[in-house]
DNA sequence: CCATAGATGCACT
DNA sequence: GTGCATCTATGGA
């Protein structure tokens, strides 16, 4: 399994968010197919709208981890990109492949849809936590190469669970697909 | 099926 | 002190 070219990682978010859609992403025993993303740049539902130590990752990598915690109990994991500027791409929902197993137990559900549905969901199924968050792509956690989504499969719409900059269309998702959020 | 509330803690203002 | 790039449980139709 190849990683991932890193230079899909000097596209702008907007751009690379469909583009991931497909390919795997890999932390220790645990893989799946990327299925939903949505794009963030320094539109005003993003942390990179003003950088702060937390989002300085999004400004100063690309091919990098950020992974933040939210809502008192919940972590999300982006992959930071854009040669040139400051953006990341939110991995949403993920196709379970290997290590399924271990995601049923950190996540308390023999349901396999459940497992990577959302974008907490997702990092708690395979483990990502702050501790992964500014590093790069590689190691024991990363993205790898596979076949890209059709075009045609690639529904585009607006993000979701943000309240500014509503209108954007930056979610994409496999269509059909019973592993993308609802 | 849908809608709402509560969890829970940290980053940022 | 405010507000989350969320999820789950619960209650009603």
């Amino acid at each position: 399994m190849r990683p991932l070219s890193h230079s899909y990682f000097e596209l702008p978010a907007a751009d690379l968010a469909p583009k991931l859609l497909g390919k795997i992403v890999r932390k220790g025993a645990c893989a799946g197919i990327i299925v939903e993303t949505e794009a963030y740049a320094t539109d005003a539902a993003s942390h990179a709208f003003r950088i702060t130590p937390r989002s300085a990752v999004m400004r100063d990598t690309y091919g990098y981890w950020y992974v933040y915690f939210t809502y008192g109990i919940h972590w999300c994991a982006n992959v930071t990109c854009d040669k040139y500027g400051t953006c990341a791409v939110l991995i949403r929902a993920v196709e379970p492949i290997e290590g399924i197993p271990i995601m049923k137990r950190r996540r308390g559900t023999d349901v396999i849809e459940n497992l990577c549905s959302g974008p907490a969901r997702f990092a708690q199924a395979f483990g990502i936590t702050g501790a992964d968050s500014g590093k790069p792509m590689g190691g024991n956690c990363g993205l790898y190469d596979a076949p890209e989504i059709l075009p045609e499969h690639v529904v585009i719409s607006k993000r979701i669970g943000i309240t500014k900059d509503t209108h954007l269309p930056w979610r994409f998702h496999v269509r059909d697909s019973p592993f993308a959020s609802r």
